[in-house]
Formats: structure tokens, C-alpha cells, sequence
DNA sequence: TGTTGAAATTTGTTATACTAAGCTAAAGCA
DNA sequence: TGCTTTAGCTTAGTATAACAAATTTCAACA
């Protein structure tokens, strides 16, 4: 009397348990932000910015998975902020790019230093094999996550 | 010229890759959820009605970790769409009990269920004892987490 | 030159999220 | 008992987030 595809008992306890897993994280993420003034969805703009440098709305947009219409108005809210500002190009004049400013930058690095405070205050029980080993296993959880995705990409065309 | 506090060099790839990993889960998320009724917020109290059962408008606030009136209103909104429905205490006239209906249980489950289809890709090419490995590894982080969590909400106290 | 297409914005609507203020019922206590 | 305080939830008001559809601006190119 199974199910038509069952999954396997592993599975179930793993996909829980990252559900719990990204409820804390975000839940920690907000509290963080709470002593900054910047949202969540812009704490994860303005790390792609930090990473990536200048971003198109469109290439911005698709970092963050987010329509252009709402990148358009994150920006508008951060350049008002004056954590960003948006420069036109001049060679092609329909195209914006988005800059990091000062203060977006200073911003950003302290929140992500807070993160790696608390994951260093979380993983404290933790030797440098066991973090490294954890490190692996996240770098291969991520691999697989961008091979389904570009799978699942090409399916739907 | 060191900087105050030095995080070591793995908690900060840790700490990227997880930022990485949680996007690509959120997108993953909403991609599964563009398919059924509900939103973000809405598949985390649903979900947390289905683990725990009937729960206040307290104890669900205080599971999602979100103030009291975002939590009214999220449940307004699937009141109206007959996912869940409050009961009022007899014994206690304040307080409310929010309750799954079958249309929300129907539909939390063919969310989780889904979820649990795209881990299973994720993770194919991982055996048993790797997947248990993994499993293992998410337990005590989150176990960690919560210790992590407790000692901060004491402190601020 | 005129049309098509790409990049971004605007418009209009719904949902999220918070604080502060309000309401109702229970608990405490004089 | 009757009054005050507290607990649990809702309402009001504001800002942000998210999307689809329509619009604007510019580039490409037939």
C-alpha cells in the first residue's frame, strides 16, 4: 500500500530539518538587521552587489530571483537610503547599473560580520576537521542545487 | 593588523555558502508554491499547525517569530481562503485557536511532499550513510542553534 | 526611416511586517 | 464584591515587498 513515488525515510527527516534550519537562520537574520537600516530582501541585494560589483536591474534581478518591477523599486529604496546609486550607460542608454556606495558598504560588511559571529558562536563545539568536512558537504549540497535548477531550467522550454 | 576579533577562515566560507544555499532554497520554495494557493509566510505557519497541531494566536506568532498582529493577519487571509479557522476557548474567552482545515492539510502536504521530490534530486547522488552523514550534521547544528538562541534571549534579560 | 525588441519604470493590486492604540476577558487584590 | 491590572488578540496606520500588465526609452536592423 505505498505511496506512488515514497520517499525515503532519510529524505523526510532531512527536508524537516532544514525547514527548521532556514526558520532559525532567518529568524537570527532579522534580529541582526534590526540594528541596521536595511530590510532582509535588501541585505541580500546589497551582498550580491558586494560580491558581484555593478549589476544591471536585470542581472540584479536575477540574483535575488525577484521580478525586475520589485528590484526597480528595492533599488529606488536603497539609492534614496544612499546605499546605492544607479549610473546609466552611456554606450547603451536603456541600461542602469547599480553601485554599492560608502555607506552601503560599510553596512554590508558589518552584517555579514555579525552572521559569521553568531555561526562561529553556534559552531564553537566544532574542531577545524569538523567545520572543514561541514564546509564540504555544503559546497556539494550547493553544486547539486545549481545542476537541478539549470535541469529544471532547460525542461521548462 | 589584525582586525578586534578574527573569525577563522572556514566560519567565513561556511557563512557564504549558507547565505547561498538559503537562496537557493527561498527560490526553489517559491518556484514549488507558484502552484498552490498560498505564500511564503503562509506555508510556515501551515506547516507549523501541521507539526504541533492547534495553536494560539501566541504560540503560532512566537513559532514563526513574528508579532502578534502580523499573525492575525496572516490568518484573516486563510481564514478567507478556508485553509485554517479560529475557535474560541470556552474556558478562556481571549484566547483563540487557529486549526487546520482539509483544504490547508491537502495542500501543506502536497507543498511538503514536493519539497521533499526536490531534495531528493538534490541529493541523488548521495548514499544511505552519506544522507544519515548529513542528517547528522543538521541535528546538532540545530540543536546548537537553539542552545545558541536560548543563551542570547537570556542575556537580554 | 520605421519597426521590432530589449531594459527599465510606472501603475495598480495584494501580501507582509511593524508599532501603537484599543478591546475584551481573566486575575489579582483591597 | 468592585476596582485595577494584566493577558490575548484585533485594529489602525505606515512602510516595504512582490507581481503582472502597460508604458517609456532607446538600440538594432530591415
Amino acid at each position: 500500500m505505498e505511496n506512488k513515488t515514497e520517499i525515503p525515510k532519510p529524505i523526510v527527516k532531512i527536508e524537516k530539518k532544514l525547514r527548521y534550519i532556514s526558520g532559525m537562520i532567518k529568524q537570527n537574520g532579522r534580529k541582526i538587521l534590526h540594528n541596521y537600516p536595511i530590510t532582509p530582501p535588501q541585505f541580500v541585494a546589497l551582498q550580491w552587489l558586494l560580491e558581484e560589483g555593478d549589476l544591471t536591474i536585470g542581472e540584479l534581478s536575477n540574483k535575488i530571483s525577484l521580478a525586475f518591477s520589485t528590484t526597480t523599486d528595492l533599488v529606488d529604496r536603497m539609492e534614496k537610503n544612499e546605499l546605492v546609486e544607479r549610473i546609466r550607460d552611456d554606450k547603451d542608454r536603456r541600461v542602469v547599473r547599480i553601485r554599492l556606495l560608502d555607506k552601503g558598504k560599510v553596512i554590508i560588511h558589518e552584517v555579514i560580520e555579525k552572521r559569521q559571529q553568531y555561526l562561529q558562536e553556534v559552531l564553537e563545539g566544532f574542531g577545524q576537521d569538523e567545520a572543514e568536512a561541514l564546509y564540504d558537504t555544503l559546497e556539494s549540497l550547493y553544486k547539486r542545487m545549481k545542476e537541478v535548477n539549470e535541469k529544471s531550467k532547460l525542461k521548462e522550454k
